[in-house]
DNA sequence: TCGGAAATTTTCGTATTTGAAAATTTTCGT
DNA sequence: ACGAAAATTTTCAAATACGAAAATTTCCGA
């Protein structure tokens, strides 16, 4: 059981502060979310976000991996240097699992490119139950979802429900509220590609933000 | 994409520590490293790694991420836990009795809507050898690629390869010529989405306002 | 350009993290 | 079982991170 191999370390030397701050800060305007928006999606105050964008204090590992959940973001994105970011092919392997519990799914961010403006994830649906309306999901763009297996239901508001079987797919304008539930026994699993909003001027407020 | 959930992290902290000391634990041990021989590997003392490990503290972001580096491991290592390995494992259940290899690709456009910018298709892939160059695709925009079953190799014009397995995806810049190849026994079966290039007509009205 | 609101940065007291060294536990040969 | 060395945990003062609120800057409409 001990093993006497020892993983080869790829030794960089003493290189810079990682890019953290100012990847946050890109990815954070990239989806137009203020500071106060990542503060309440995140759990991280305001004060600790701006510091950290900023350099002024590098952050807690707990702090980051929350922001990077926030910014919906897979923490690997947050530590890549701004040449690595300009890559035009990113692949994402099975196995590279972030998860990232919201309280109604999980969803596992996959690889996208930076400069783009596609949005891949895998979400798990648990819940057979529809969330209330303030967790219902509302972010300028619109969405293709594919049932990899289970079943859901596809909620949006003011509409009917469809009922989507493994193999079926969907698409919709995700400025309606909408919601999934699970349709199966076992919980359903979907890959989801929604568009990336370019920034928050173009619309005006920031997409995150629900009104009441 | 992201939810719309009010506050992710409630006050009540409901939310499972991250398991990052005991993987970092796990990883040390399995590698045979000690304490000391950490320590002296990753730059973080001692002390630090010993607190980590048993939870006395979570740690800050920079020193997880040298101990990480210290183990050789990536930082999404560190994050994952056992239960998350278990989810992203995707389970085919669905036979593939069903297909009928036609050609080069089984193309089947899935719903999309009339007025929006994704493209998703399911395809089918049959053959095991590279087409001629004039029948690569080309389309400006981007592509997302994901694998439902069987294996696909993902050629670009002027890159190498990239081999994916199922439950593996790819986001690109379809601007490249780009074919795909089936690398597995069995056709190979994707879920692909890409941006839709607005045409004239579209252009002066929003693509997302719909009647109900 | 002005004025108010929104967004961001800074201040500051409290809480947590860090590493050297001391204390404790484990490992191992005899 | 014993003792010594190795491995790990704990102690503790200094350094750093945290959030609420204050201070400042930026953004827009009039």
């Amino acid at each position: 059981m001990p093993s006497t191999s020892r993983k080869q370390i790829p030794e960089d030397g003493q290189r810079d502060p990682l890019p953290v701050g100012a990847n946050i800060r890109r990815f954070r305007v990239e989806s137009g979310m203020t500071l106060k928006d990542l503060a309440e999606r995140s759990g991280v105050s305001i004060a600790t976000i701006s510091k950290i964008e900023n350099g002024k204090n590098s952050g807690g590992f707990e702090t980051i991996y929350k922001i990077a959940r926030g910014l919906g973001v897979l923490v690997t994105e947050i530590i890549k240097s701004e040449r690595d970011g300009r890559q035009n092919f990113v692949v994402h392997r099975r196995d590279d699992t972030d998860l990232h519990p919201t309280g109604i799914y999980d969803y596992f961010p996959q690889a996208f490119r930076q400069a783009g403006s596609l949005n891949p994830y895998v979400m798990v649906i648990h819940t057979h139950t529809v969330p209330d309306k303030r967790d219902w999901s509302v972010h300028s763009g619109e969405e293709v979802v594919f049932v990899i297996s289970g079943a859901i239901e596809l909620h949006r508001e003011g509409r009917a429900p469809a009922r989507l079987e493994a193999g079926d797919s969907a698409c919709f304008d995700s400025g309606i509220r909408h919601a999934f539930v699970c349709a199966s026994k076992a919980p359903a699993r979907i890959f989801s590609v929604s568009t990336r909003v370019a920034s928050r001027r173009a619309i005006g407020r920031s997409p995150f933000v629900q009104s009441p």
